[in-house]
This record gives C-alpha cells, sequence and structure tokens, in this order.
DNA sequence: ACAGAGGTAAAAGGTATGCTTATGCCTCTG
DNA sequence: CAGAGGCATAAGCATACCTTTTACCTCTGT
C-alpha cells in the first residue's frame, strides 16, 4: 500500500511563487505578478524554505537571489507546476458544460492517461480556447459523437460504427505486473496463457472493462481467470499489488510510472493478445470543428526530440522536465 | 512570461487523501491512514471538491464512491504527487548532512534534472536508504568524489581524471529554441553555424557553464556569438524565450517539458555539437560502495516499457503516468 | 561622498481556515 | 428489526495568512 506524503508538504501557490522569482528577479516583482503585498512573498517564500529546511534564496545582496539549492528546487517544483496545471485543465474541461468552442468526449483511459496532456498542448497554441469534456465507456463515447454533442471523441478498440471517421492516435494494452520483490519481478522469459490463467490474480470486479477485456484474451484460449481478490478501482489495484499481495492486471498506461520509478515490474506474456488502440473518431459527412482539428494536429505532431535520441536511462517521468 | 498559477489551487494534502479514499474504500480509512479524524478528512475532501467545482465522491449509499471525475482527479492527482514525491526526495539528499549510507555530488544539471528521478527509483528497492547530495560544477564533483568525501558523482562531458572510473547515464545537449510563434517554429532546414552567430540570441551571462561551452562551439567554426539579453538563470531565459522575444540557448534536459507540451520549440541547427555526455564517476582503485552500486544498477536497468513501444503521440510529461 | 530609489524585513491587527471531540442520521447486513 | 459501520453537523479553539505601516539595507548616479 502506497504511503501517505510525508508531513512537511510543499504549498504548490509557493512554489508557483518561487518560480516567479527566478523568472522576474526579486521577491517584490514576484509578488505583484501574483497580486499579494510584498511581505506576504516575503514570509512565504521564508515559510516554504522553513518547510524545506533548505535556504533558497540568499538575500544578503539587497535583491535576493537564488541558491543552488534555491535554482534545484524551482527546477524540481516546475516538474510539479506542470502537473498541477494539467490537473487543472482536466478539472476545467470536465466541469465546462455550455459556452465551449470545443466538445470532447472520452473513454476512461483515454481521459485519464492521454487528454489532459493533450489539452495542455493545445493551451500553448490556443490560449483562449474553451474545451469541454465527458467521460464514459466507448460505446456512450461513439454515441455522443454520432448525436454531434461532441465534436471528437476518443475510443478504445478497433471498431467503430461506420457512421464515424477515425484515426488511431495513441495505444493501450493489459499487462500483468508484480512488486520488485516478487520471485517474478527479475523474470525474462515469457509466462504463457495457461500459466497465467492458474495463478491467482488482482484483478478489476467481474463487468468492468479492463476484467472483460482480460477473459475475453484468456477465454479465446480456452482457459478461465482465477481472481485472488477483486478490487473497485485501478488504484486499489496498483496499492494491492505494490504491497506484495500478488501479480495484477492492470492498463500499461495507468501504471507508466509505477514502472519507470521501479515501484513495479511488468511480467512479460505470451500466446494472447491485450493490445487495444486508441481512436479519434468524428462524424463522417461532416466537417471537422476548428479546433478539434487543430488537437488533432497537435497530437500527430511529434514535436518532441527525436525518438533516435535516448532517453535517459533512468526515464523517470521527474526526468522529462 | 509564464502566467501564476490560477486561483483555486488543489492542495496537495488534500489529492493525497483522495488518493488514500480511492485505495482504501472509505473516508474513514483514509482519515486513519492520515492520522487525522474522520470528519477532518471529511471536510477535506469536500473543501477539494468545492475548489474543484466537481463531485469526486457519491456519498449516496453509505459507503463513499468515486465518481468518474473522482477517478480522473485521483489518477490526475497521483501524477502531481508523484512529483512532489520527487521533489522531497531531492530536498531531502539537499539537507541530509550526517548519517547518511549514500554520498552523492552531482553537477548541476545532473541535479536538477536526472538525479530525483534516480532517487524516486532507488527508493523502491531501499525504502530506508539515507541520501545526501552535493551540488556543484563538474570539477568540484570530481574532486570531491577523489577526495573520498562523495561516493559517487555525476559530471558532465567526456574528460575525466585519471583517478576516477566513470560511466555515461545519460546524454544533455544545447539547444536552440524559439516560441511556438516565431518564424523558426516551422523550420524543417537546419540552421548552419554563421545563421546562428549572426542571429541576436537569449542566453545565459558570460562566464556560466552553458554560456562557455555554446561560445567555444562557435568559436571552433571561427565565430562569435551575438547576445540579444544576457539573463542568470534558466527560468528567465524560458520565460524570455516563451514570451516571444527571441530565441534562446538551453539545455535540452530543461526543456524537456515546454517542448512536449508544445510551448517551446527546437530548431534544428548543424556543422557544430553541442552535445555532451553525462557520466557517473567514482574512485578507481576502491570497490564502489553498495548502496552506489546498487543505485548505478537501477540507472542502468531498463525496466520500463520496451522503447519500441510508441510513446502516446502526444508525448507531455502527463501521460507518463 | 551623498542622496534617492529599489528592495527586503519586522511588527501589529484582523480574518479565515482547519482541527478536534461529541453527537445524530443514514445505509447496509444478518 | 437490531446492530454495526460510515458520514455529516455543531461548537470551541488554535494556527496561519494577509494587509498596512515602518525601518533598514544596498546599490547607483551626480
Amino acid at each position: 500500500m502506497l504511503m501517505p506524503l510525508p508531513h512537511p508538504v510543499p504549498d504548490p501557490v509557493s512554489l508557483d511563487l518561487l518560480q516567479s522569482v527566478a523568472e522576474l528577479g526579486s521577491i517584490r516583482r514576484a509578488a505583484m505578478a501574483h497580486h499579494v503585498s510584498q511581505p506576504a512573498a516575503s514570509m512565504r517564500l521564508r515559510a516554504l524554505e522553513r518547510t524545506l529546511g533548505l535556504e533558497l534564496l540568499d538575500r544578503s545582496s539587497g535583491r535576493a537571489r537564488l541558491t543552488p539549492a534555491g535554482i534545484a528546487v524551482v527546477e524540481w517544483g516546475g516538474a510539479v507546476l506542470d502537473e498541477v496545471r494539467a490537473l487543472l485543465m482536466g478539472v476545467a474541461a470536465l466541469r465546462a458544460e455550455g459556452t465551449t468552442q470545443l466538445r470532447l468526449a472520452a473513454s476512461m483511459t483515454a481521459a485519464e492517461y492521454l487528454v489532459p496532456a493533450w489539452l495542455n498542448r493545445l493551451r500553448a497554441a490556443e490560449p483562449d480556447l474553451r474545451v469541454s469534456l465527458q467521460m464514459g465507456n466507448s460505446e456512450h463515447v461513439a454515441d455522443v459523437v454520432a448525436r454531434r454533442e461532441a465534436d471528437l471523441g476518443f475510443v478504445e478498440g478497433d471498431t467503430v460504427p461506420a457512421a464515424l471517421e477515425s484515426k488511431v492516435v495513441s495505444r493501450d494494452e493489459l499487462v500483468l505486473v508484480v512488486a520488485p520483490s516478487h520471485p517474478w519481478g527479475r523474470r525474462r522469459k515469457a509466462l504463457s496463457a495457461p500459466e497465467v490463467a492458474a495463478t491467482p490474480l488482482v484483478l478489476r470486479e467481474p463487468g468492468s472493462g479492463t476484467r472483460q477485456v482480460f477473459e475475453g484474451a484468456l477465454g479465446a484460449c480456452g482457459l478461465s481467470v482465477t481472481p485472488l481478490v477483486e478490487l473497485g478501482s485501478t488504484t486499489a489495484i496498483k496499492a494491492a499489488v505494490g504491497s506484495g499481495l500478488g501479480p495484477g492486471v492492470l492498463s500499461r498506461l495507468a501504471i507508466r510510472a509505477e514502472v519507470n520509478e521501479g515501484r513495479m515490474v511488468i511480467v512479460p506474456t505470451s500466446g494472447f493478445s491485450l493490445e487495444r488502440s486508441i481512436r479519434a473518431v468524428w462524424p463522417r459527412s461532416v466537417v471537422l470543428a476548428p479546433a478539434a482539428s487543430l488537437l488533432l494536429a497537435q497530437i500527430n505532431r511529434p514535436n518532441v526530440a527525436p525518438a533516435t535520441r535516448a532517453r535517459p536511462a533512468g526515464g523517470s517521468r521527474s526526468s522529462d522536465r
């Protein structure tokens, strides 16, 4: 089970303020940018230094200058703030009901793991674009798009209604994961379908989408699953697997961070496929809404470091800043 | 210039509490895990719902259950919390002075962008390992390691003292970046060295490491730089370039998030190289400290999704969860 | 050398937020 | 139908935060 956060937690607002100090070069200007008085900013920064136990600013020369530790905290805090912004983008989209220029509908997996990042990217090109997001299962999404209640949808799977145009934008796959301490944690040889079927697993409850996909894949081999425990949420499964209860089955997207940070290990399997595409879908016979086509372009333009470039060996998300 | 965070900012502690509700299935147990009373937890969660403007929990059935929006916020919040944890790992390492089992020394670039992720990974294998981190320029790091005041160091460049063993663990590179709105934002043809030298650029101040490297690379072509403005911090340059002031020169590691989210664009260049290795270094004639070799193993074990697997097209860090 | 400007810290007062304990209501279960 | 588990409300208290005012410090330019 994942531990709660240790007690002295830095406040995002204070980290943001420190960010502004780094950008603007003085506490006074940072305070103005945040619409607070200068003493308030000074106090916040001092409180931040106290909770972190580090001297972030050198005030001895009149003007406040960042210490080396301060520079590091600015960078690390920037990563925190980026995630906060992504969360806020997602929340704003979920909340927006009327007065939106781009109405999205997405399956749970796409909405949870992909959409906020895309929105964050879209914001760079169109800061004032209002976006709304509707979540549901893939059929619901296709339905909503077909009825023109959403401009663009994101669904899992390769079967889309004939009335919809579609394009693959990402992939997902269910994978078998264990805690690093598990005997399978260092296994290199792929597990066969019968071996997987014979193993008691931490699974979602019957009827859930991932459970159905998993049962279907094993069923295609004439096998059935043997649940160890059945839990109602992805997070609960992560916690159970992470605590060493047993192997679990989860979406690869859902455990990317855990795997990158070494908190979980993917066990290779063979003999059955749990891969699914994630597709953008939109009404055929209709011109794509301008904002929707812009979003699609943003998603597809691989404006990132070339794939030939090695990712840092550690590869954790924190290094992605 | 990067805008300050919008006003209603979710509290990490509340997000962590919501995480525990998702894991444990009830507000009461989440409250116990966080060592607060049940009403306090209930109030925090209600406050979180108010600030986000979303209904996260369905309390109508006695037991509190996550709504679809709640599930999404749990996942998005998890990304925030991972970054917070990485920051706390880094801060703890910076603060730790005595009583540590692993003493690290790292150049600024490595410490800012790589070390916290590695520490986060190390924590999964050895949760109780105490790590200390010292920051400095590459010569200082090599010095500290040679004097046995650190067990392991991370430096930039390919020249290491003969007394030290070394191993490449990552790469870095200075790149030319512009705002997406800049004419060069869509340029595909690489800029030549003379073109770069003729362009007024946003640069670090003379004497800084990145400035020296950049001047050296152009100097090797018989050219010199033409500064547009000179700023004292990476963050200030990011802000200036992002606001469209002009092209800037920064470490690729420093702008990974901005590029992934489309807030900045890397302009291809040719004719001069600004690449550098990042190497781990340790004393030759000495057995590597056990914790140090464990860390090295963690860094090198590519226990992540296979590189052959397509990353999500959007590729922002938020999608890395 | 000196005056002015810009920048930061300290003190005092008022407001708001958060936590705790005690208590009541609701919903499932047997 | 009774009991248990779980969540919300209420009252009281402590703490944290922001604001304004004031004072000290450090650079800069004449």
